[in-house]
DNA sequence: TCATGTTGGGGCAAAAATGTCCCTGAGGGC
DNA sequence: GCCCTCAGGGACATTTTTGCCCCAACATGA
């Protein structure tokens, strides 16, 4: 039963909003006629004129019922409700897990999509959809975008269609990003997007772990710089989100520094920075590219990652508090309100 | 389960509509494909460009894949396939029902409302109002049209609502129709309907059971005559069905008439007319207004009749072969195609 | 009784969708 | 090699939907 909506979901997203639109619209009449129209509108956060659109459906399949004082349900909307409110748990805990994350921590957005990527690949497939989605709407003419690398992003990458309508954009690596597969890596990644959505790109073609001094050093080159500046003048960001040793391990920190994050409590990754449970920024990889006080300036910050087993990392960098917007899966979604604080 | 299909097509039947066009396309595509464009028009009777934006929501959506051969099912397309079918089933069987009927009786379109008017009042409202609807879709400029009286045309009055856009309209009683209650006779259901949707209407305050010579005498009569021309010469008859026995008995037919009846084997009643099992007319009594030749040259002699127990008689009158619509509900549809020939 | 706030509905320009063409190019039969 | 058919995609007028503001009517409370 639960998997209908769940495979409806996927199978035609747009039937689903009609229908969750239809109810919340139903249930709010229902608790609070006779109601106007405006009002409505305000609770729903819909335009009027859709409200209205829905209204006029809603009167002539005879659901409602429109008085001088407001709308009403008639007896058929009345005892259809009762039908429907019958399997409406099951419709909704999606968006309500996606309410609560939203408010948890303090996020513009939260899209969820059904499923767990950790035991359906296919899902997987899904969010990179939903991102690549989001992120050509996020998109606007004039603006930079950056990305960091890994998996999801990867897949982002490979799910993306072109279509935009205006060209003049600009896609950077977040940071350096060698040392893992070369098909994973942010510089790789900001291309292969660019490319396909018509932009123009940089690469960073510098190993993202860095000494100190010759991290400073290479800050010092004019072609480094202008590179650096664009990327902290991003617009937009889309960053993945790891495991904390697992990032650490893959991208060769050497022992004494795998031993400083595990003492220091270290779950998540995101853009090289590493965070405890609280969110607290634990380590920080040094190297060229985007700077946590860049973030700041940053008007959407997209975290993209899902999966149940990866809900203690999304939820460490998450509490790092530094994200506009989250997407992920359901499974992640559950087991993320599931932990306990 | 079933269950939430049937109670979703009450609740959001455009949402549903949706499904089931989306998953008639992929099954198509599944079936033939590399397949282009115009073949799916043909095959699925939409419009090209229906065909088209559903084509460009499921290339975005990523679960079909457009090439220069056609069109095709990707992995994840052909994945969501496998794990639709598995409800499929419950989601089509009221139309395959419909298409059922519609084929054995020859009309020319066949509309089933979800779940069983004998069972749940709410359906015979349901039915009532898709009646109506279609009843307004019908509607032409300058159209003239009949009604019949019964409770299931009266239901039909009660429920429509107006906002046709032109006026130049006339409603009239299929026949005289007195001898019931008045709220379902055919000239008040005509007059009621003539009011709300802003059309002319015409009366016949005439007894419908007459004797031959009286008919005959006032068939004379210079105003009956204009009614009666302008009845005969209508563009849309709607028209209730009735059990024989229940009929005869209500317009107080003879006990030789009503013998007659049973020994003809009588079962359904239409517009005075009596029906045998085959469709066979049996009996007509005898009266002014519409005559059975005159139906031949009505475009759209539409039926509307619900609930289960009533399939008998529904298909004795189909049987006849008079009508290009029925408007019906699930349960008399289930009936009647598993009563045996 | 009157002022005030809210209702549904009307109207209208802007935006989106639809219906209908056409075009180029790939593939298949001859 | 050539033609012919069918593919997807582009273009554009037309219709429908949407966003937005206004209005008379009704309800409500003073």
């Amino acid at each position: 039963m639960e998997r209908v909506f769940t495979i409806m979901e996927r199978f035609a997203p747009d039937a689903m909003d009609c229908i969750t639109n239809r109810y919340k619209m139903l249930k709010q009449i229902m608790h609070q006629q006779p109601v106007g129209r405006r009002q409505l509108c305000k609770v729903l956060g819909l335009t009027e004129r859709m409200v209205r659109a829905e209204i006029e459906n809603l009167k002539s399949t005879g659901l409602i019922h429109a008085t001088t004082a407001g709308i009403c349900l008639s007896p058929a909307g009345e005892h259809i409700m009762n039908e429907v409110d019958i399997f409406v748990p099951f419709l909704f805990n999606i968006q309500s897990l996606a309410e609560q994350i939203k408010n948890r921590f303090n996020l513009r957005e939260v899209i969820l999509v059904p499923g767990d990527s950790q035991s359906d690949e296919m899902i997987k497939r899904d969010l990179g959809r939903v991102a690549a989605a989001y992120m050509k709407k996020s998109l606007f003419p004039g603006c930079t975008l950056a990305v960091t690398g890994g998996s999801t992003l990867a897949e982002v990458a490979d799910v993306i269609t072109d279509g935009i309508g205006f060209s003049n954009l600009m896609v950077v690596p977040a940071r350096g990003g060698l040392g893992e597969e070369v098909e994973q890596q942010a510089g790789t990644i900001a291309a292969r997007i660019a490319k396909i959505i018509g932009a123009q790109y940089r690469m960073l073609h510098i190993p993202d772990k860095l000494q100190e001094e010759t991290a400073q050093a290479l800050k010092q080159d004019p072609y480094i710089k202008e590179i650096t500046d664009l990327i902290k003048s991003s617009d937009i960001l889309f960053h993945g989100i790891g495991f904390a040793m697992e990032m650490a391990n893959r991208r060769g920190l050497t022992a004494a520094e795998i031993a400083l994050l595990q003492a220091k409590g270290a779950v998540g990754e995101a853009f090289r920075y590493y965070f405890d449970e609280q969110g607290n920024i634990v380590y920080e990889v040094p190297g060229i590219g985007l700077e946590l006080h860049d973030l700041a300036h940053i008007q959407t910050v997209v975290a993209v990652a899902g999966g149940s087993n990866k809900a203690p990392a999304i939820k460490a960098v998450l509490n790092g508090g530094r994200q506009t917007v989250l997407i992920t899966d359901e499974g992640a979604a559950q087991a993320i309100v599931g932990l306990q604080d």
